[in-house]
DNA sequence: CCGTAAACGAGACGGTACGTCCTGTCTTCTA
DNA sequence: TAGAAGACAGGACGTACCGTCTCGTTTACGG
């Protein structure tokens, strides 16, 4: 007779399948790119039942949200040093961990599903997108506060060319997206500020 | 004497099958989405043989890519009126027909497949990428060269801006690609020119 | 404790479809012939899966010797009564079976396959021609060591008289397979006695 | 107002084009087996269009029996000599054919064709089986009238037994199809004649 | 020597089926 | 209840041939 009525009945889930399930899918989009990305393959590659997949995840895209957040630092912490300097780590973040084909890979999977399911793309902006757009738009919009840029400025707009310009290069670009990329779109942002005028 | 040299020899390709797999294949995508939209679909609606759509495109992609161009004017002859309003016009082609979301599913199905095909991004590339950015890219250098965009303007990142806005606002944003959006773009470009200083 | 070691993992296969699949198959091959039968076909009859018929039948081939054997009696139960009545029951289980069209169209359907690849022909031989073939053999060498025939005879070419005009017979002759077909046969191999001598 | 009504209006065939499509048709059989035989496949190896093969046999079955008989001697030139030899010769003539693999799978490949179109059945049986079982029917009801065979005997079950133990060895069986098994053949049958009782 | 007409290579065409892969769900046994 | 295993209905893939058709070109004969 169970005693503790918190813990659920039955067996509880298995940490280790979790892993086994996000190593293996990693493992996969990495050696095989996102074509040949599939729920069948990962559980053969995991040693895992389709079925505990399944139970975790609703759709491959939201294991590919969640492989692509697995072990991603907190944006906060590189934070607080002013206007070009913090926006130039919120895009580093993404450049650095998209240096990595495997991330990359993640990524534009991730996108892919969120063409042909509502909920995926929701998911996306919610746990990927969105976060990173919001603390650069209120480093945006400080800049202004703080006249660095100018005032009539459409701060959406600068966000959208800022983030536009990452997304296109990983899903259409020949840029690499070095840190170096990440440098040059701050650069040209910072061409708006009035301390840039002659 | 023989007439015809430059006609190939065997039957040709049949005009009204070309178009049935076009109409279909759009017919398609406006009524289903992306999802389920299969080359066995096409085929089916347009009364046509699989065969028929593999002897003209080798995968589902190309037949996207020419599906998007088709009926889609060429670039040039709305130019001629400098900087601002020719950006803004090369920007509008996109964002007027995108507005039809048929063609708005079409270039998501467009980005998808190229995710997963080598071959296909390069002909997305050529055939939809690079003519309007190039087109973008001269009208930028063009201003810098009149002095109407600052000398020191890195053009290459202005193109990623501009059409990373477009491209974000198309798979994941939350933007109407209307046309007032477009010239919200342009009118942020044009907060670099020294025109606008105080 | 665990209780069945025997049972193997997993959903074990479904016996209905099983049964679903050889229906449809018999019914298929008796309305439309060998011609149009197909996996396919067969397939949507029993309101199957394609891949549940490759699951048990490695071909079209595999799956009509079983159907051809479905239901059929072995043969050992009819012997017992010496020369030529044993001999005339092994010939009278094939006349009878073939007399249904269905059955008749199956074995040579079964032939047809096994032109083309040799697993099928071993599986033919094992299953359907040769335990026929060792019955018949059986008896002639019986009766060769009773006297009942003559001790200088072929007893393998007595048999491949016997199924010979049989399967000759089944697949380009005009001659019905009846019960008096096979009376025919036996009667000629009885001339060879030496009791039938004047 | 055409004058001859002979020689009909237009181009004459072509006599190279009907012996490449035979030659291409016996390498393609020799070398593929019939698994992989199609009209397509021989029209492509004889660099023949395919039209010209359907102008020519109405099915792939037509052209197999044209094949067979292409360069077979008639029967009658080794005839003459009586019960025993003449059965022999007009078995032999097929026993000799079909030692080269390629006439084996022929004659199979003509089986299976016939199997599936009651056209190509009358079509074997016309110009291949026939043939032989009226000679050896000739042959074994003059050794009957002559004595050499008693009166009782059902003629043409001889026959069947006689081709039956060809076709079947041919289609399923393991005897290799020599003269020496023509000649087992023969001996089997002898038994039946009164001279060979003691 | 010219026009008619069939033959010819080539290859497009609507179809049908192939055998494979994957989806998301299900059913079994075992822990 | 979780988990491994694997069956299940379904859908699409890209390929191979079928037999028919439409081209441009070639080759004979009859006028």
């Amino acid at each position: 007779m169970p005693k503790k009525a918190a813990g659920r009945a039955g067996r509880p889930r298995d940490e280790n399948v979790h892993r086994a399930i996000l190593d293996a899918a990693r493992d996969l989009i990495r050696d095989e790119g996102y074509a040949s990305f599939s729920i069948e393959g990962v559980a053969a590659r995991a040693g895992v039942a389709k079925q505990s997949i399944y139970r975790r995840w609703s759709s491959k895209g939201a294991l590919l949200v969640d492989l692509y957040m697995d072990g991603l630092d907190r944006l906060e912490p590189a934070l607080g040093r002013g206007f070009p300097d913090d926006l130039l780590a919120v895009l580093q973040q993404t450049t650095k961990r998209v240096q990595d084909p495997t991330y990359a890979n993640i990524l534009k999977s991730v996108v892919v599903e969120a063409q042909s399911d509502p909920d995926m793309r929701k998911l996306v902006l919610k746990k990927i997108v969105e976060p990173r757009r919001e603390a650069a738009k209120t480093l945006i919009t400080n800049a202004i506060a703080a006249g660095e840029l100018p005032s009539t400025l459409d701060a959406e707009m600068i966000v959208d060319f800022v983030f536009g310009a990452v997304w296109f290069n990983l899903l259409l670009g020949d840029a690499n997206l070095t840190s170096q990329f990440a440098r040059r779109i701050v650069k040209t942002i910072e061409l708006l500020s009035p301390a840039s005028r002659p």
